[in-house]
DNA sequence: GATAGGCAAACAAAT
DNA sequence: TTTGCCTATC
């Protein structure tokens, strides 16, 4: 193929990153400067020009839906498809390796992988009680991310936790990362195999990969060294999951003979657009420094509106959705955390207007979709015990708490599967649910996947059972089993996709969906967290809940670099819209019951010039300055919840010394909220209440 | 000994 | 608004 077809239509810097074809390369790309039609078109130029063998390329990408895209723009740049090219995203490439050598580890190729709920199944049991699960799913995380445990507490819960997975014969998210790079220490010849057959790697969303990550990258890439890295630290929003910015700024000293190239002309928003979000990110220390460009027109000033309550916020947004007199697919509503949806949708159903929520609880994870997943995962790997365990009694068979107990006690004192003492019991129950099993078990590669679940359902009674629960909270009516059914249609679709699509097939081709896959081309409004929306665009985007210590979040006042966190995050959010952006904040939320809620500081970032309330009639408050983006000063009165109203005595750091009728406290600053003001200040459209 | 129903507690982001 | 635990009842 012709080198001009690909090149073509591609701008100087681009092009550039496309034929650095040899060595490390680093392509810092800002937020819409074309840096997936980069990768594409590198791979692609790689494939038709280089004809470089697909087996010997490796794209990794942030998510499965991405990795679909690529393909897809791959076959359409060269006419056809390479199903031997390495695309996907680390989960995936890290399960397709330890299916391989799965052996090797000590585990069977039939091995589970295990999500948040089935950890907290195994992690409960290992804690005493009153223990937050949570804390230690992400200290857990956190050490398998690299940070060393702080305490033999931390250490040994590991290694039980670590010992549990085992016997269950299940990886966690992280072992999917973790494992083949344990895989590849303790044998080198594997690791070399992967080393000689990757010749080009390229890894979009840099600015999010973890220690571990970097490790695999480093591996893979330590024969050919052709590491082609695409990133933008004013992205990195991922710390939670270990992402490390570092990876990004010290990219040169890992590889001193690293090409780094910037791309820096937007080609997705316009110049106010770009202005708001370039004076945003400013406030940030820890960046390379990237300056955004674009040729597009200078568009419409951004607009805020503010609200009493999320109610107003949620009928307000809607009542703008409504005028904008466009498709609904051009628009996304966007919020910090999942829970903030819930206003938001009830005013959408309430004016009729169609949406879709993409993220929070997920399909997948859904209670009576997973009891279903669960008995398939049974049949597969009767070893995985938290699914047996899940299923033993529902729908309900008599096999209760007593029996239960029983044979978990005699399973651990002889050291065996539970499922194999429950093939001896002698309770008619559990004798039957063994036979029922056992039945299905030797079914497995016969049956489809939809047929054996049909049959099973149907002799279990599941229908009936969900919707005897169904008449305890009638609010959602029929919906579970209308889930169910959407799962055996999935089932059937993937049968159609996948002949002959036998029940292991089917649970590995959905361990890894994410709640990207479930994104819909459909004509309604999609509302999503910012995280979520990452990597999109939008012709208008709306965003929610702009106050302090809902977004910025509470949890990010402690420290700078969480808050820088939070500012990329605003940064991104800005950065998905093409035309259009609002912006809306309310004075108080249920969620944060009883504060007085403030203007977030990341509005008072916006330069004023390119703002204007949404309704020209509003009344245009005292132009304010927050200075530095402290929050109070001595003399403040505060409220607080348990300590009342109060006056603020001194300034420590984010904590402030607060004189209440009851004493003294040393209090968080997000735990308080401003009553009045010891001064007034000029400089932003943004009244302090 | 199993199940249904009532009541308290939670809640940041997600592969 | 959901989820898990506790108690009363079959």
């Amino acid at each position: 193929m012709d080198a001009s077809h690909i090149l073509r239509r591609l701008n100087p810097a681009q092009r550039r990153a496309v034929e650095t074809l040899e060595g490390p390369v680093l392509v810092l790309a800002g937020a819409g400067s074309g840096k997936t039609r980069v990768l594409t078109h590198r791979v692609a130029y790689l494939l038709g020009v280089k004809k470089v063998s697909p087996r010997r390329i490796l794209a990794v990408t942030f998510t499965n839906k991405a990795a679909n895209e690529m393909k897809e723009r791959l076959r359409h740049l060269l006419g056809r498809s390479f199903p031997e090219l390495w695309v996907g995203t680390f989960h995936s490439i890290g399960v397709r390796i330890l299916r391989q050598h799965a052996e090797l580890l000590g585990y069977p190729r039939s091995f589970v992988i295990f999500d948040r709920e089935d950890q907290r199944r195994i992690l409960k049991p290992m804690l005493p009680e009153g223990t937050n699960v949570n804390t230690w799913i992400s200290r857990i995380s956190r050490m398998k991310h690299g940070t060393p445990p702080e305490d033999e507490e931390e250490a040994s819960l590991l290694r039980r936790y670590t010992e549990e997975l085992r016997r269950l014969q299940a990886f966690d998210f992280d072992d999917l990362l973790l494992k083949p790079l344990e895989l590849f220490r303790a044998h080198p010849e594997v690791e070399e195999q992967y080393a000689r057959t990757f010749q080009y790697i390229h890894v979009d969303e840099y600015q999010d990969t973890n220690r571990v990550q970097y490790h695999l990258l480093k591996s893979w890439s330590r024969i050919h060294r052709n590491l082609f890295a695409v990133g933008d630290e004013d992205q990195s929003i991922y710390g939670f999951r270990g992402a490390d910015i570092r990876n990004v700024l010290e990219f040169q000293k890992d590889f001193p003979d690293a090409t780094i190239i910037f791309l820096e002309q937007n080609y997705r928003s316009t110049q106010r657009i770009l202005k708001a979000a370039t004076a945003v990110i400013a406030h940030n220390r820890e960046r390379m420094g990237k300056r955004l460009w674009t040729e597009n027109p200078e568009g419409e000033k951004l607009r805020y509106f503010e609200a009493e309550d999320e109610r107003q916020e949620a009928d307000e947004v809607v009542r703008l959705l409504q005028s904008l007199k466009r498709p609904y697919s051009d628009i996304a509503v966007l919020y910090r955390t999942n829970a903030q949806s819930r206003a938001l949708e009830e005013a959408l159903r309430r004016a009729g207007v169609p949406y879709q929520i993409v993220g929070g609880m997920r399909f997948y994870e859904r209670k009576e979709v997973k009891d279903v997943l669960a008995y398939l995962r049974v049949l597969v790997n009767p070893q995985d015990e938290v699914s047996l365990l899940r299923i033993l009694n529902i729908p309900p068979r008599r096999i209760g708490g007593s029996t239960r107990k029983m044979l978990l006690e005699r399973a651990q004192r002889e050291g065996r599967p539970l499922y194999q003492v429950m093939r001896e019991s002698e309770a008619p129950p559990v004798q039957a649910f063994v036979r029922m099993m056992e039945r299905y078990r030797a079914q497995l590669e016969e049956v489809p996947v939809s047929r054996l679940t049909g049959a099973l359902l149907e002799e279990v009674g599941f229908e009936a059972y969900i919707r005897k629960q169904d008449l305890r909270s009638p609010l959602q009516n029929g919906t579970r089993w209308d889930n169910i059914q959407e799962l055996v249609a999935s089932m059937r679709r993937f049968e159609e996709e996948e002949p002959p699509g036998f029940t292991p097939a089917y649970l590995e081709s959905i361990a890894l969906v994410t709640s990207m896959d479930e994104i819909e081309d459909a004509p309604r409004v999609t509302l999503m967290t910012v995280h979520m929306a990452k990597g999109l665009e939008y012709p208008v985007i709306v965003i929610t809940g702009l106050e302090e210590t809902v977004f910025p979040h509470q949890h990010a006042y402690g420290r700078e670099s969480d808050m820088e966190e939070e500012r990329r995050l605003f940064h991104v959010a800005l950065t998905r819209a093409k035309e259009e952006v609002y912006l809306f904040f309310a004075r108080s939320r249920s969620l944060r019951y009883g504060l007085m809620l403030q203007p977030s500081r990341f509005l008072r970032e916006i330069p004023e010039e390119v703002l204007e309330p949404l309704h020209p009639s509003a009344v245009h408050t005292a132009l304010t300055d927050m200075g530095g983006g402290e929050v109070f000063r001595v003399g403040d009165e505060v409220y607080h919840k348990v300590f009342g109203v109060g006056e603020v005595v001194a300034l420590e750091g984010d904590r402030v010394r607060v004189r209440f009728p009851s004493g003294t406290k040393v209090i968080l600053a997000s735990y308080l909220s401003p009553l009045s003001r010891s001064a007034t200040r000029n400089g932003s459209p943004f009244q302090e209440f």
